[in-house]
DNA sequence: CGATGACTTGACTGCTGTCAACGTGCGTGG
DNA sequence: CCACGCACGTTGACAGCAGTCAAGTCATCG
């Protein structure tokens, strides 16, 4: 382990970032709550460091303190299982919650990898339930939350249980997209943090049949590849190969409110 | 449709069943509640009439109003694809809570059957969110119960992403049985309610994989299987094939606050 | 008692995993 | 600046697990 020069060196807790500034907050937590309950909000959230590639925010059976949204970057969660095998159970992205699968045992079932540089926010449990109460907003916000992670976890069942190796890659594909298009970020043309491996194993798929569907697709027109770089020439067709009803469903997923 | 001749005959309503008086309160929603708390939560719960074989409790889409509790008997929870295929995403067993995934869209995203004569509470969701407002411990119990689901559906993940047609037969297996057990049922003996179908679906296998599995764990000792009936001679050993830490470790999940 | 649906068993096929070799980009150190 | 090593990714050959198709058995119910 190297020393961690970096912490008497500077404090990046100066670093002026707030929910209300921050461009995630329509996606984040503070969804539909007013100004000054936002300020309260505001004030229990800690910004950490950001963490370099290969850090962890946290390890299985680590004590449950907080919640944690991303910032920038991205994480990978995952589990080892008793023969060292290890099974990666999702990726996040900025405005993405981490560790809400902690509050039912007060620890850590999975581990928290940063993929690359990334910074979280890190939000007290504790503080995070006591606003709850107090706010109507925030609680009716943090049980959505819980209740579409649920959702997805379904969806990924879905694709894990009775999908082909090409439907999983096309719809992974997709939902990567469309969580980049919400973001902000081009729908059609990204970077993959993670490993072929990383992919392979979250799909439930061996990392060179990845390999090989990336070149297949790729062959066949749906996508440009470039070692971690993406771009989707056919989303459509990527659509169909998913066989998933994704493209405008998602849209509107995205933007209940709107 | 059969013309709904109970309705008026009798109210089952009468029927004297209250949350401080059902046996599944400790595994249900009202754990670590005082007294007085526990009357405001019952006196929000509507018991509804029995669902015979097949109902639906609600459908795809349906609007959400509540969440709801198996008393007894059995669910299904599914999705249908586009194309028409069936996806069983779970199966509810007494004291287990439905519908949490519909609290992020305010409508169900899947189907709810009953598998066998089925009872349920109805906790509309209005009411219990005001009402985990006020009460500190209901809240904090309400973001366990989705916690754990998420980290059930994780588990989930696991079993089809990497998991051989045996071990997630004997994984199935295993978790039926720590939930008989947990509810004061037999851990050895159960039915399944559901056909082998379902449970091929829920798993990610072809029907006839799961009959055969059936027929080679028999053969080799390790259950006996009549129809629906089951019984479990090795438990041990399926643990193992299971491939999982299943045993003790699922005994100590179930009874964390002793 | 026949019909229907659920389950079992067998034969065969094919998708995807495994093993293995090779290519490529990047960082390190000479 | 170049050479090297290493991690990551690609491609090929082969095999095996589980799916599909099909036939047959069994239980339940009208």
């Amino acid at each position: 382990m190297p020393t961690r020069k970096f912490e008497t060196v500077i404090s990046l807790r100066d670093i002026k970032v707030a929910c209300q500034e921050c461009s995630l907050k329509e996606i984040c937590l503070p969804v539909g709550i007013g100004q000054e309950d936002l300020d309260r909000l505001d004030a229990i959230i800690d910004r950490k460091r950001p963490l370099a590639r290969g850090d962890h925010l946290f390890r299985v059976g680590d004590g449950f303190q907080s919640i944690y949204a991303v910032r920038s970057g991205s994480l990978k969660t995952y589990t080892t299982s008793q023969d060292g095998q290890e099974q990666v159970m999702g990726f996040q992205l900025p405005g993405e919650l981490v560790g809400l699968d902690a509050i039912a045992e007060d620890s850590h079932p999975l581990a928290a990898k940063a993929l690359e540089t990334t910074s979280v926010c890190e939000i007290p449990f504790t503080d995070l339930e006591s606003l709850s109460g107090q706010i109507g907003g925030l609680q009716r916000q943090l049980l959505r939350v819980m209740s579409q992670e649920i959702r997805d976890d379904e969806h990924n069942m879905v694709i894990l249980g009775q999908k082909s190796a090409e439907q999983r890659l096309a719809a992974f594909l997709i939902s990567l997209s469309n969580r980049f298009r919400r973001r902000g970020f081009s729908a059609t043309q990204f970077n993959l943090s993670m490993s072929r491996s990383d992919i392979g194993n979250y799909l439930g798929l061996a990392l060179e049949t990845v390999s090989r569907l990336f070149t297949r697709f790729q062959n066949e027109g749906l996508l440009r590849v470039d070692r971690k770089h993406i771009e989707l020439l056919d989303r459509e067709k990527l659509c169909t190969y998913s066989g998933a009803q994704c493209a405008e469903d998602d849209v509107l997923q995205a933007e209940p409110n709107n």
